[in-house]
RNA sequence: GGGAGCAUAGCUCAGCAGGGAGAGCACUUGCCUUACAAGCAAGGGGUCAUCGGUUCGAGCCCGGUUGCUCCCA
């Protein structure tokens, strides 16, 4: 082993961390196998964007699933995280076009073939880049499977999936109102479209009767559509209107005469109860005007201007083209008043300008037969989410789901797999590019130009990275994958997908488990963005303090769910937790005599101090794992973190120093425990900051791998109520007897005797054999242990703590006075819990009720608080007569 | 309009088969005690938003209110 001059005195990750990182990519330790004998387990990773650099979002997304999977792996399982990216396909064009831009060039100037060639050369850089900074992560990753949506094998995956929907009708091409975006020239999905309010104008226009007199009002956001309305309606059974149903309005700037119409869909409680109707730019309206069969005039442009069909006012755009339809109403007095008001547009998720409804012939996902098993897989439990409530999220989803437009007018992606005939029309879709026309034998076709919605892809995410639809080992071995982390910000637009997609092409859930985490956010809460610039890089947190303490930051005081703020504060204590790891680690170089081959110790070897941190050790294996298993990382992190620091250094390095010094068996002893605890403790920690870990562990055990090692196991350790009884007793006596020392500013060099009362023999040989122990932590020069009726005399202070009581002759040191004050306040706090498990012990309700347990509990208690307070009072008494 | 979440120590957050309120940081006091000052020791600080209900017992369960987030339409 190493000799401790060879270890530096702190950890430095900048220098560790990559070697460390090799040596597991060197040993395989990543790689999972298939087949296997093994049980498996397996998490894909959510695919980050090869749009750009890793931020704290994806540093959160990955460690949780890495966190799990070296859990697993070290439990024994054939532990798989499989890694990938995703393409993108409407942000990735968006910045390729950007760059081609600033080099003067366009995607029509160099063709599909160019624009694809530019785009893979992103693609590769950044898949690149992305995947060198998921490994100073610390990602245990099985690199060989690495996957992007985009490979062959994926590509494969979708394009058998177009095909199978197609063939079940449940794909299918038509026209229909859908989101367009104009910036990115492309549909976009419902979801893809957020919500945000915005103040607006809100304009009241009156449409005169065919003749020319009177007219109706109507009021509207977007004057400028009215260019596009073919009718207008009122609710059948509205009285109101009744004399106007048949009549026929004449369309302001416009020649057209449009009818009053009637129909169910008019909310008559809605404004007046009139609605104009505009088919090509409203979903509702575009339904009616199926219904009563009215003209569908399109007054929009794919790139945001006015059409053909809007006379003077084609060519404009949508702005342009409101001022001067407002301007012309005005002109011609139909203009009858403008309001502000607050209301909802939808804009683009990646872009951010105005979505525009608009008719189109793109194809979309049949989804209500989809949906239903989904939502019964997870109603039945087959996939659960934790936490829990994130499952309504999903429902209500789900359970008003519409159908989805999966065509995208862009380059970059999986072109859709359907072929024209220009000769007959026939559409033919396949898996392999037809030869001819499977009608009328045209041979040449035409291959649709769109590509498939990014998520379309992602969807299949979970078994097409497994290398379906081949029946291949790693999907028999793999599939189902076990658990999911990701946000509850892609709920819809993924995890779901992903089940309904898997349901359907499996016949299996995707996973049993989806955890979902929040959002990272700033120090003051808000979300980490490009605009506002607040983002925080992982990297350049890992360059300062190592991985190690970012992870723990991320999973400190993190429950499934939630939000986290980054704070730099959680940063540095995971930098200081990793120094105080080191520093334990050092300390047990030191003594163990560069030797780690100790002998079977037996319970008679052991020690109070050993077999207490044994019992804890246990209970702390038996803590961390259940938090694990139940996917409580924040817990679990927090279980290690006070064993280790609170228990483990505070208490037991601190007791163990004197047999160390003593030597001999005590000290075989001493090193062993330390040896075996630490060891264990830093294998609890691993899957949380394994840098460090590791680091320690290869040094501690040569030539062994942590990554590799055995979960400590409870078996190992034996739970011992007696020990932990004593030195519960032991640490509070040694608290009480600094807090004097401290209360009475006694200089830490100065030692006093000090005598036991008590009627617990163990504690008193316990305390008796920590004699030099004592000394150090509570500077006890002499402890002795005195008999029940043992009266104390003037100087003496006396602390009753739970086991009995300590009295100290601190002589001239002492004040009566602040005595008597000192004593009172401890006599109230007993008082207290004496009088609130008095009142309970009284209450009849409460001995018939209450668990047996709990009255007896109380019970003991009362008798320990009244103990205690006895003692209390007879030496406030005694203080009092010498007064 | 529908739904969800949050409100606990000065700050950021944990906590929950419902049985004596926790952590980190900050604060006060004392310590360079030969693993660690990125540390050690001792402390101070909370009617767990509010009102009501269930219960022997509520931070935790139920309902109302207020105030902030967020999602969906």
């Amino acid at each position: 082993m190493k000799k401790i001059e060879q270890i530096p005195k702190s950890f430095e990750p900048g220098r560790e961390e990559a070697s460390i990182y090799k040596d597991w990519e060197a040993s395989g330790s990543f790689h999972a196998e298939s087949p296997s004998e093994k049980e498996s387990f397996c998490i894909v990773m959510p695919p980050p964007n090869i749009t750009g650099e890793l931020h704290m979002g994806h540093a959160l997304d990955n460690t949780l699933p890495d966190v799990l999977t070296r859990f697993q792996r070290m439990r024994g399982k054939n532990a798989l995280f499989l890694p990938g990216t995703d393409h993108a396909s409407i942000a990735t064009e968006a910045i390729v076009v950007q760059r081609m831009k600033e080099e003067g060039l366009s995607k029509e100037s160099v063709g599909r073939e160019g624009f694809l060639r530019r785009a893979w050369l992103w693609k590769d850089e950044f898949n690149e880049r992305i995947i060198e900074q998921q490994k100073r992560l610390g990602l245990s990753c099985d690199w060989q499977r690495h996957r992007f949506t985009m490979d062959e094998g994926l590509s494969r995956a979708v394009v058998r999936v177009f095909v199978n929907l197609y063939r079940e009708g449940l794909i299918y091409r038509g026209e229909r109102i859908i989101n367009w975006c104009p910036v990115c020239g492309t549909s976009i999905s419902d979801i893809e479209v957020e919500h945000e309010e915005q103040t607006g104008h809100f304009y009241t226009i009156r449409y005169p009767f065919e003749d020319g007199e009177g007219g109706i009002e109507i009021a509207t956001t977007r004057p400028e559509t009215m260019l596009a309305d073919t009718a207008f309606a009122v609710h059948p059974q509205d009285e109101r209107y009744e004399s106007l149903v048949g009549r026929k309005l004449r369309l302001p700037l416009t020649d057209r005469i449009i009818p009053i119409i009637t129909d169910e869909y008019v909310d008559p409680d809605f404004g007046t109860g009139l609605v104009k109707i505009t088919p090509a730019h409203d979903p509702n309206d575009y339904e009616i005007g199926l219904r009563h069969d009215l003209p569908v005039i399109d007054i929009l442009t794919l790139d945001g201007h006015m059409t053909d069909a809007c006379g003077v006012y084609a060519g404009m755009t949508v702005t342009g083209a409101r001022e001067a339809v407002i301007g012309d109403l005005e002109s011609q007095g139909l203009l009858i008043k403008v309001e502000s008001m607050r209301h909802n547009i939808g804009t683009c998720q990646r872009c951010h300008t105005i979505v525009e409804p608009k008719i189109s012939l793109q194809w979309f996902v049949h989804m209500e037969p989809l949906a239903r098993p989904a939502i019964e897989l997870v109603r039945e439990g087959g996939t659960r989410f934790v936490p829990d409530r994130f499952k309504k999220i999903y429902f209500n989803w789900m359970e008003n789901i519409r159908d989805w437009c999966i065509s995208r007018q862009l380059w970059w992606g999986h072109r859709i797999p359907a072929w024209y005939c220009d000769e007959c029309g026939e559409i033919i879709v396949a898996e392999e590019t037809p030869a001819k026309c499977q009608v009328c034998g045209n041979a040449s076709l035409r291959q649709e130009e769109d590509t498939l919605d990014t998520w379309f892809s992602s969807a299949l995410w979970a078994f097409s990275t497994l290398g379906w639809p081949e029946e291949t080992d790693d999907f028999k071995t793999f599939y189902p994958t076990d658990v999911l982390a990701t946000g509850y910000d892609i709920i819809f637009f993924w995890v779901a997908r992903m089940v309904f997609s898997s349901l359907h092409q499996t016949g299996r859930a995707p996973f049993h488990t989806v955890l979902i985490h929040g959002l990272v956010r700033d120090e003051l809460g808000r979300k980490m963005s490009k605009s506002l610039g607040n983002g925080v890089n992982p990297l350049e947190m890992i360059d300062l303090h190592g991985a190690d303490a970012l992870r723990f930051a991320l999973i400190t005081g993190n429950a499934p769910g939630n939000d986290l703020r980054w704070r730099e504060e959680k940063f540095e204590n995971g930098r200081n937790f990793i120094n105080k790891i080191w520093n334990a680690f050092r300390f047990i170089v030191m003594n163990l005599d560069d030797r780690t081959d100790f002998p079977v110790l037996t319970e008679a070897d052991l020690n109070l101090e050993d077999r207490w941190i044994m019992s804890e050790l246990k209970v702390t294996i038996r803590e961390v794992t259940d938090h694990l298993e139940s996917l409580e990382l924040g817990l679990a992190q927090e279980k290690i973190y006070a064993f280790l620091w609170d228990l483990f250094c505070d208490w037991y390095i601190e007791m163990v120093k004197e047999r160390l010094q003593a030597g001999g068996a005590a000290r075989r002893t001493a090193q062993c425990v330390l040896y075996r605890v630490f060891s264990d403790t830093i294998a609890l920690l691993h899957p949380f900051m394994p840098f460090v870990t590791e680091r320690i562990f290869g040094i501690l055990h040569e030539g062994e791998l942590l990554i590799r090692a055995p979960w400590p196991e409870v078996e190992n350790y034996r739970e011992d109520p007696e020990a932990t009884g004593v030195m519960r007793h032991m640490i509070s006596a040694i608290r009480g007897v600094r807090n004097i020392r401290a209360e009475y500013k006694i200089k830490p060099a100065h030692l006093f005797a000090a005598r036991l009362r008590t009627d617990d023999d163990s504690l008193a040989a316990g305390m008796a054999a920590a004699g030099p122990t004592l000394t150090r932590l509570a500077g006890i020069s002499k402890l002795e242990r005195v008999p029940e009726g043992f009266s104390q005399s003037a100087g003496d202070v006396v602390m009753v703590f739970s086991g009995g009581e300590m009295i100290v002759a601190l002589r001239e040191l002492i004040d009566i006075a602040p005595e008597i004050i000192r004593l009172e306040k401890e006599a109230n706090g007993l008082r207290g819990e004496i009088n609130r498990a008095h009142g309970m012990l009284t209450n009849r309700q409460f001995l018939e009720k209450a668990p047996a347990e709990v009255v007896a509990q109380q019970k003991s208690k009362k008798e320990d608080y009244e103990a205690q307070l006895d003692k209390v009072a007879q030496q406030l008494d005694y203080l009092k007569q010498l007064k």
